[in-house]
This record gives structure tokens, sequence and C-alpha cells, in this order.
RNA sequence: CGCGGAGUGGAGCAGUUCGGUAGCUCGUCGGGCUCAUAACCCGAAGGUCGAUGGUUCAAAUCCAUCCUCCGCAACCA
């Protein structure tokens, strides 16, 4: 038991300031498909998955829902624990960063660096917001006026830790030079090589303008500040810094984080530079994967409101069709478009035409010509050669995609082997066979080669859809024994006499006009966006006072220029009938400079100036939104300085 | 000169590390088959691989310049 190659494979904590979606799935399902994976192949896995529950935003989140953070984040935790639980997510352990034993390491933690010098006593300093709590440094803030809501802040001292990172630049970037394969893929290694080059300051680690996080148990007014808490989590979830290390000692370094490619520099530059502070072993690899896209290229995210619901899809297709698709679709590395048509395109196509008709196809015959039971007199061909050998290679094939993480590779592996044996099934003509007993032989031969190309794809599948695989064993009549990982590299091993079940189809066909027409109803119910957008619809009416407050009066453009280093911002002096002003409008698109020299536009005169791409803007301009159009009012017959009302 | 990503048949992508007949899935058209979830199999049409220049016997691939699109960056006031 001892002896057996250990496994440590994590996902990223998740932030519980939201609900879990699909882009939280998508790196949980992989890390999961690879502990599976690993667990089959006979290693001691270990599987860590969890939650980062400190920091402000979390405090202002609960104190928005009015509970405490506490009870915030336990409801959101138990959201994130029940989807995995749907997702079939075989985490060998959930760490949550309130868990009392995390907390008690994080101190400890706190404190081993503290008294090796590699963590100092400082000031962190900035222009301090006390409305948004936020810090914000001199190039943040040309103006010294809050970026977020535009008022005055104040430069502000706060005593805060310091981990001393800067020391590290040079010990990091030997790491990725001495182990090239530390942060994968390729691309984000470099970016990470330039990112240390260009030097790093200390980091900050402690906070005293929040309460929510850990307290630093010698110096009570400070809190520990995200990285030291989440980052070790790593490590407290075996038990470091707790009685009981033994997970710790078995199990680390980690073989593997999974991380999202935004939080790259995180796990490869603060991460391992603490445990090198810690003198403890790094983990060995990083690997950061791409983001799940929509349609339109948008990033899957809590604050656009644009998630899709991984529950729902779920419900509807079942849990394996939902890790297929988002395991084949999407190169791991790369980011990934999800579309409602390529999930039901994947799930038709592959699942239900291919796979699912395969075993259908095959079952049914063996129940048709031999009752279920194939029996012994079998009489090979030569066209069977090519299939066996395909199907006796493709095992090692898939394994030396998955040992690289390439998912999908390894799937269009697996699907040769299926597409092979739907071919194989028309070269040989089992119906034809069929029509005379004489041949029975032969039959049975190509019947039984097809229950065990079966056999190994029930195998090969399992990491990614457990559940299919299960099922296509019970229709296949097959027990555990004959379904051990390293039989699927071998041929003949379903037992003569093996008696087959024709069950239901493994993945119903969908209609996808009409799937995706109540795939869009549905998702947009549930998404806040669009919620809030059929609100908008809804005309809300006003007083004529809430009109009053808004001063619109004639102005004339005088000047117009592009505001530099901008996309859209088009700077403009306006007269006003009394005096000059500076409005900044976001309408370069739309109108070039000299279209605009000399016109009377609607001005909405009393509104809070705002800075723009550092240029001040002192009103606001009216313009209607048509399409893909906009265009700006002119009411160029009507003097400057006139008030409309 | 802000940072980053991308431009390959109608759609979505692979191939680019280490140059050597341009590939996959879907769609379209034609054919075959009927065991199966109207599924499966075969064939065909369709691409100046964003542009230009360079290196080379040979460039989607290497080099240079440029164009376009997208995301981010304190930009729709």
């Amino acid at each position: 038991m001892g002896n057996r190659k250990k496994y440590y494979i994590t996902t990223p904590i998740y932030y519980p300031s939201g609900k879990a979606h699909l882009g939280h799935s998508y790196s949980t399902v992989a890390a999961d498909v690879m502990a599976r994976y690993k667990r089959l192949q006979g290693y001691d896995v270990m599987f860590l998955t969890g939650t980062d529950e400190h920091g402000q935003k979390i405090e202002i989140n609960a104190g928005k829902a009015g509970v405490t953070p506490k009870e915030y984040v336990d409801k959101i935790a138990m959201d994130f624990k029940n989807l995995w639980k749907l997702l079939e997510i075989s985490n060998d352990k959930f760490i949550r960063t309130t868990d009392d034993y995390h907390e008690r390491a994080v101190q400890k933690i706190f404190r081993m660096l503290f008294d090796k010098g590699e963590i100092y006593k400082g000031k962190y300093e900035g222009w301090y917001c006390t409305p948004c709590e936020s810090f914000f440094t001199d190039t943040q803030t040309p103006d010294k006026k809050c970026p977020d809501c535009g008022r005055d802040l104040k430069w502000e001292e706060e005593e805060a830790y310091f981990f001393r990172l800067s020391k590290y630049s040079g010990k990091l970037l030997e790491l990725y030079k001495d182990n090239p394969d530390f942060i994968q893929p390729e691309i984000r290694k470099n970016e990470m090589i330039k990112f240390v080059e260009s030097g790093l300051d200390d980091l900050c680690v402690s906070r005293t303008s929040f309460s929510w996080g850990i307290p630093v148990d010698f110096d009570k007014k400070h809190v520990v500040y995200v990285w030291l808490d989440a980052l070790t989590n790593y490590i407290t979830a075996l038990g470091f810094g707790s009685d009981d290390d033994s997970d710790y000692k078995k199990y680390w370094p980690a073989d593997v984080h999974f991380v999202g490619k935004e939080i790259v520099r995180f796990h490869t530059v603060i991460w391992p530079a603490i445990l090198m502070a810690l003198g403890l072993p790094l983990p060995k690899q990083v690997y950061g994967h791409g983001w799940l896209l929509f349609g339109n290229g948008e990033k899957m995210s809590k604050s656009k409101g644009n998630v899709v619901d991984p529950i729902i899809l779920c419900e509807r297709y079942g849990v394996d069709a939902v890790r297929y698709f988002l395991m084949r679709d999407i190169p791991f590395g790369a980011d990934g478009l999800f579309t409602n048509e390529a999930l039901i395109n994947r799930i038709n196509f592959d699942l239900a035409n291919d796979l699912g008709n395969l075993l259908s196809r095959t079952v049914s015959m063996v129940e048709k010509y031999f009752d279920g039971v194939i029996p012994d007199e079998k009489r090979e061909g030569n066209v069977d050669l090519d299939l066996i050998s395909m199907a006796k290679s493709i095992k090692r094939d898939y394994e030396v995609q998955m040992d690289g993480f390439k998912f999908s590779s390894a799937l269009s592996k697996l699907w040769l082997l299926v597409s092979r044996c739907n071919k194989y099934i028309d070269e040989t003509m089992p119906w034809e066979l069929g029509k005379n007993k004489e041949n029975y032989g032969r039959l049975a031969t190509v019947l039984y080669n097809l229950c065990e190309c079966l056999r190994i794809i029930s195998i090969l599948v399992e990491p990614i859809m457990p559940g299919t695989s299960k099922k296509m064993r019970e229709q296949l009549g097959l027990d555990e024994e004959s379904c051990k990982w390293e039989l699927a590299g071998e041929w003949g091993i379903t037992p003569n006499k093996t008696k087959v079940f024709k069950g239901g189809a493994l993945f119903p066909r969908i209609d996808t006009d009409e799937e995706v027409k109540e795939l869009e109803k549905l998702i947009s119910c549930k998404s806040p966006e669009k919620e809030s957008k059929t609100a908008d619809n809804l005309v809300k009416l006003i007083d004529i006072e809430d009109f009053a407050k808004i001063e619109l009066i004639s102005a004339k453009i005088e000047e117009c220029e592009p505001v530099k280093k901008s996309k859209k911002l088009l700077k403009l002096k306006l007269y006003d009938g009394k005096l000059s002003r500076v409005v900044v409008s976001g309408i370069s698109n739309y109108y070039k400079p000299e279209e605009l020299i000399g016109r009377t536009i609607v001005l909405v005169s009393n509104l809070k100036p705002a800075k723009l791409c550092g240029v001040e803007s002192n009103g606001m301009i009216l313009a209607a939104d048509c399409g893909e159009d906009v265009k700006v009012l002119f009411i160029d017959d009507i003097p400057p300085g006139s008030k409309i009302r």
C-alpha cells in the first residue's frame, strides 16, 4: 500500500462572492478527470478543491445581504459543494479557508516567516478613498480623485506586514530555467519570465482596514491578506502546521496545480517564493488553462452576469454530456467558446450517433442473433486484424495525450476507435451474415470483436464519463474484473458466454433547433443581467421633480479632437451661452472631429464632472443609440444656452 | 509606439516548437446500407493558410514590415 505512487492535484480555491458558474466547473471537471485517470492507473491520489472565503468583498457582500460574513460564505460554500456533487467531482478534500485548522496553520506560517525575517512590518501607503475603502497608487490617480466614485482622496499610511518577495526574483528565474515544465503551457511561462525579470516588489500580506480574515496572532489589529491565506491552502489542507501532518508528508509536493490563466502569476511567483522562504519543497507544475468564453468572445464572469448555469445543463443533458463537452470541445491550454449549439452538436454527433448508437446496434444484434450470448465457435477474418490492432494501441495513444493534459486530443484518439467500429460493421455486414446459419461462426466473431472494443472504450472513457462507463458495462454484461485499467490495452478479455442486456439509449438525440430556443429561454430567465434588462424595458414612471433635476441646454461645439490613448473618446469644447467647457464623449467610432465642429447639440449641463482617460468631462451630450449606430442629436438652428424642457 | 490574443475551404478549429503533397468536425452535394437512437459507411465539391517583402531547392510554418478583429488596461458621463 505504502509503495503506491502518489499523485496530488488541486484546483484553485474559488472565491465565493457569487454563484458557481460553468467556468468554475471547467477547472474542477478537468482536475477531476485527471484525478480519476490517475486513480484508475493505480496511483494513490489526493484531489483537493475548496473555497477562499476571506476578504473585504465578502464582508461587503454579506453586509448588503444582511447576514454575517460567515453565514454568507457558509451558504455559497454549500452551493459549490452541491454543484461538485452534481458534477460527480471526486475530490478527496474540500478546504474552506475559514476552517479552524487552516486558520491556525496560517497563523503559524505567518509567525514562522516573521521569525525568519521573511516578513517585516512596514507601511502601506497610497491614496485612500474612505467610502470605497480602497487604496490607489500615484499612477492610478493622477488627479487624486477616486477612480471608482470620483471623490477626493486622502494620502493615508497603513501599518502592514510585508513579505520579502523582491529578493526571490533570481531564484524564481532559476526555477523556471531548471524546470522547464514548472509553468505550462509554454506561453504562460514566457509571460512569467518577462514579469519576474521586470523586478518584484515586496508583497503586502496584512491589512488593518477590514476584519474578515485570519488575525495575525501576535498583532491582533492585523488580518492576513489574501495570498498568504489562500495559497497556503494547498499545504494546510494536508495538515501542514497541525498535529497530524501525515498527509502532508505523504502527498506534498503537489504534482500539479490547475489554475485559470489569470492567476498563473500568483501560483508561479508568490507561491513558490513563500515555499522557498519556508524551506519547503515546491510543486512540480502549475498549469494555466484557458477561459471559457461565450460565442461573442466575452469572458464568463459573475460581474457581467452572463453566467451559464451548469445545473441547468446537467439537468437537461446529464452530467456526463456536460463533462464530455468541456473536455472535448476546448483545447485545455487555450480559450474556448461556449455556445448552446456547440454543446448540443457534440452530444448528438459524438455521444448519441457515434458512441451511443454503436453500443445500441451491437447489443441489439447480439440479442437478435444469439439471444444475448455470443457462442464460443468463431471464425476470424482478415478485416478483423486492422480493428484489433487499433483497439490494442488506443490506450497508449490516449495516455500520452492525457499525461500532457490534452483532454481533447485524448478523446479524439479514443473516438477513432468508435468510428473504426462503426465502419467495421459496414465492412462485415453482420445483417447479411445473420441471414444464413452457415455464417454464424463469422457473425459471432464480428459481434465479439465489437463487444471487446466497447469494453476497451468503456474503460478509457471512465475518467471523463464515469456514469456512461458504468452503463456501458451493464449493457455489455461485464464485471469489474474485465474492466481494469491495464486491460484496456489487452484483447480477448470479455469472457465467453457473456450475456448482454439491451438498455435504454446512452444519450438520446436532441432536436437542435428546438432545444437551442428552449435553452436561451431558460438561461435568459436565470441571468441577472437579462433580468434587469427586462425590468428596464418596463417603463419606470418618474415624477416631474425627477426630470427637473436634469438641466438640458443647447451648446455649440467650438473645438473637437480625439482623446489620446483612447479608442472611442472625443474631447469637445462647448460654448453653453455663457462659458466654454470641456466634455468628453465616447463617439469617435461614429463621428470625426471635423463633422462636429460648429454644430449645436443638447448638453446635460449639471452632470457631476468625471475624469475619462485623464481628461475631465463637465457634462454629457445627448445621442441616440440606434442599434449598431449612434446618432448625436443636432439642433443647429437653436442658439447656444437655450434651456430645453 | 500601453499589454495580451487571434487571422487556415460556408461555420468552428488542428497543424506553426524542429520548413517538405493543407487536415479534422459540422454544413452542402452524390452514392451505399438497414443491425441501430431517421443513426452508420463511402465519395465529391469547396482554401492564393490576413497582406507585402525576404531567407530557402522548398514557407501556413522562419525573418521583417504592415493590415484587420477581439479582450484587457482607471474609455461610451
